[in-house]
DNA sequence: ATTAAATACATGTATATACACATAAATATA
DNA sequence: TATATTTATGTGTATATACATGTATTTAAT
């Protein structure tokens, strides 16, 4: 285990709470790393791999632009961008909505869904190996980030 | 507070474990968001308000760009891009070492510490009211975050 | 029905991330 | 000493973030 401290070689922290601050963001930096790494192997990005997995929770159904910017983990991604990047892949099919043709709606593809399944596979075979925390722990630490996110609107 | 749930409109997990992760994730962006948006104010991104408070550590010492970079809570930014932009608004200087010429040294300039200086004293303001976990929690969240680390080399 | 406002998406720009590669200088090796 | 390797930094490229703006379409208001 590599400790913060170490991590970003600085011991003097302001208060337990900042360095808990800095501790969730390094920690997220992690485990984005480890998830991008193993994503290269099927020419994925972290980002483009969650966009396929919203896409996912909803098949057969399709989704709108603005529902999956909605189900996004960083809210400030350039949707419409990264879909460009599937689309190119074929990974996903985009089409004008005939309800509402200010909608564009996205549709998986066999392919789309083929390699995320694949590459979903081995995610969680690496997460689970490398993320080895018991349900109670993390039950525990959901607790206590929805706690520091208390102040949240 | 706005629960993972809600954030992410999503329901089902794989697991606590996967929830977790995801937890990490959102929080993340979340409070990189709460900074981002106060550090505008004073023409600063996050990342480059991090190689300020870096350099402020050592201060009055110098720094070298690689000693920089380790630090980094995200350790692939690019650190010799963003002293360009700090180099552009004449918050820090470079200079070539004397002793070993490939090195670049990083100084603070009193322009730097000063923006620094009146920044930080907002971040903080702005964090103490938006995150407000006591101190056991936090103490208990850092524990729980680097058992989640536990497999990093 | 016409106009105004809101909505959905695309596009543009600056900065950052992630990573490969280039260059120059220092160190190790033959 | 000459050469090879390593190290420190800079540069190039593709993608993403953050945010502003543009455009078409729908909805609401007059």
């Amino acid at each position: 285990m590599v400790k913060l401290e170490q991590a970003i070689q600085s011991t003097k922290f302001k208060s337990e709470v900042q360095k808990a601050m800095l501790n969730i963001l390094y920690s997220a930096w992690w485990l984005k790393t480890l998830m991008s790494k193993e994503l290269k192997e099927y020419g994925l990005t972290h980002e483009q791999y969650n966009v396929l997995r919203i896409l996912k929770g909803k098949y057969p159904d399709q989704m709108c632009v603005r529902d999956i910017a909605c189900r996004m983990i960083e809210k400030s991604s350039n949707v419409p961008r990264i879909i460009d990047r599937l689309e190119i892949k074929k990974l996903v099919k985009r089409t004008t909505s005939a309800i509402d043709k200010r909608e564009t709606v996205i549709t998986l593809t066999q392919g789309g869904i083929a390699l995320l399944e694949a590459s979903t596979h081995i995610i969680n075979k690496i997460m689970e190996e490398s993320v080895t925390i018991d349900q109670q722990d993390a039950q525990q630490l959901n607790l206590l980030l929805e706690k520091v996110r208390v102040g949240e609107e």
